[in-house]
DNA sequence: GCAAAAGTGTTGTCAGTACACCCATGT
DNA sequence: ACATGGGTGTACTGACAACACTTTTGC
């Protein structure tokens, strides 16, 4: 039993993925999700959790599992059942390292992806599926933005989250009505033009809204 | 690692899930969802497979998976990981037996449904919400119904799988436009009212609409 | 005729889209 | 002044809910 992780990233405006270069065989020296055994003390959750950290430092994060692949020949030298579990950090907060079983770390923007290791295309295929999904029904990605920012932020973000374009006056309606941001009354300072409001995610809101059945769609 | 299977049936305008009664410890006598190991050259799909039909006798179905459950404790004699798998299928079509691992099986309504074994209650709850959010994006559950149907028998349906009430001319006017349904231009005999249209599920036309990128909200 | 369920039409509201326009700042 | 993005108003459309109404059968 393994979890392989799906770890998205987001800067510059980009939506990447975390892929290791293989340490060890099988498939050694080509590129795959990062992924390890899962031990006899950990749930997959720790396990994914354990990866992360050693991979890039990061701590605390939230971890959502996507299937779980059972193939009997998926893996060619022994039975290994995987389930995929992502999650997505801000790519500025730390640096990716090498580590056990990785000879190299890279940030991969998602059209640049090459072929990778096992069944690992389809693991990430699923996973940003399964995530595009689930932005568009809860405000996630909220843990990738400064604790201040701008509804442009937002709109960048979600625009690279889902790969589309929004309508500048209709994205911030659907936003602001849906009243889980916070208007800090703040501005933004030193930039060539009219300095944008500052909000931040107000999550008791949030989770009160949430608790009394609401919903929102992006 | 093993499977646990959430069995959803369809009968009398009810749903309904597939319990069994442990015929081994642990747990032994309680009420369970039925599972069982997978096996080495099983994948979780084939194994989820096995059990259905080991228990209805059903051969012919379509399973698809909730979570997987790690905890480390969650059984309480060894370290076994279980994979989630659901399936709906026409009670109407078989009955089901005892077997290996079942002293006896039961159709429960889902709110009959009293304290399971292991974590058995979650993985329901789970499976629930997951079919509940499936049936509004997506056209399943036809197999639940005999080939001609009318539009009440798909509006109880949906009913019953959803647990809520639709206005009639409004779910009408909703399915009708979304264009999967065959007119078979019959209708039903010997009811004492006005009889109904029969329709048929069109899935040659459902794929097409579907490449398409098009999909409905129920 | 009456009960029962099939099936339709009308109206109001609201969310979402497209698009044009104004505003405030640094250079 | 002007470039650059921030921010707003309006008008159109289409989906959906509520609800009242007509239709067709068996008894």
């Amino acid at each position: 039993m393994s979890v392989d992780s799906i770890v998205f990233g987001y800067h510059d405006d980009q939506l990447k993925v975390l892929l290791i270069k293989r340490g060890a065989a099988p498939f050694q020296g080509q590129l795959a999700l990062p992924g390890d055994l899962v031990y006899p003390n950990e749930t997959i959750e720790v396990a994914a959790h354990r990866i992360l950290k050693d991979l890039t430092g990061i701590d605390e994060h939230n971890v959502e599992q996507t299937k779980t692949y059972s193939a009997v020949d998926r893996h060619p030298v022994a039975r290994v059942i995987t389930t995929g579990v992502y999650s997505i950090i801000d790519i500025a907060k730390h640096d990716p390292h090498a580590s056990a079983w990785a000879e190299g770390v890279y940030w991969t923007s998602l059209e640049d992806v090459p072929q990778l290791a096992f069944d690992h295309d389809q693991i990430l295929k699923d996973a940003v599926d399964i995530l595009r999904n689930k932005v568009r029904k809860e405000p996630i990605g909220f843990e990738l933005l400064p604790e201040k920012f701008t509804l442009a932020d937002l709109q960048n973000l979600y625009e690279a989250l889902l790969n589309v374009k929004f309508d500048k006056a209709n994205f911030r309606k659907r936003i602001l009505s849906a009243k889980f941001l916070k208007d800090l009354n703040e501005f933004q300072e030193g930039v060539p033009h009219r300095p944008a409001r500052l909000y931040s995610f107000d999550s008791d809101k949030y989770d009160e809204l949430r608790a009394n059945g609401f919903s929102i769609q992006i």
